[in-house]
DNA sequence: CTCCCGATAT
DNA sequence: ATATCAGGAG
């Protein structure tokens, strides 16, 4: 998820739920032609903000959450995005996911495990966990991973997502970590 | 728990 | 036709 800042990776991570970051990269260089601050994207109408994000889904929820979004920024933070992960969850349209993504891939920063629906798929087909909410997985990656590899190893497993241990049909094959998986069609 | 929702792969 | 996509709010 390609940014030039703070502001326009946190953009880019609400638009991109239960969306393809592929479809998230299409809207995001028209959005910032038409809103080119913070302050534009708060003044704008929902309307306006609506014809931009459409083909991401759920466009009235997450054309909201961008406008509360902006003018939250810009009355309790000077308009820049805060870096702790209690600051960011108070945003609309920001929760604990999100909160996390940002936080790492816009300043390094690690408070948590991100656990989006790659990271829970691929966690339970390694079996480094047996849970299901995100909550329960995060706590048993925390046990599991050095902290210094949290930010690394999500962006790791969310690319591994994407490209090889896809959802619908995994690419087993292809796949680097065969031997070590216990959910693995090949030997 | 339900609702929000378009695009794409199967 | 159905499943799935860097989820969040009520």
């Amino acid at each position: 998820m390609n940014h030039r800042s703070p502001y326009e990776l946190m953009v880019a991570v609400i638009l991109s739920a239960q969306c393809t970051d592929e479809r998230v990269n299409k809207v995001i260089p028209g959005f910032f032609k038409r809103f080119k601050t913070v302050k534009a994207v708060a003044s704008a109408s929902l309307e306006d903000i609506e014809d931009e994000i459409r083909s991401t889904g759920f466009f009235r929820n997450k054309a909201k959450s961008l406008k509360g979004n902006a003018t939250v920024l810009l009355a309790e933070h000077g308009g820049e995005v805060p870096r702790t992960l209690a600051e960011l969850v108070k945003l609309p349209g920001v929760g604990r996911k999100t909160a996390s993504a940002v936080l790492g891939a816009a300043f390094g920063l690690a408070e948590g495990v991100v656990v989006d629906t790659h990271v829970t798929r691929i966690s339970r087909l390694l079996h480094l966990s047996s849970e299901k909410t995100p909550e329960k997985i995060e706590r048993d990656l925390i046990e599991i991973l050095p902290k210094k590899d949290w930010i690394r190893w999500t962006h790791m497993i969310i690319d591994h997502g994407r490209a090889v241990c896809v959802a619908r049909r995994p690419k087993c094959a292809e796949c680097v970590l065969s031997d070590l998986c216990p959910s693995s069609e090949v030997k």
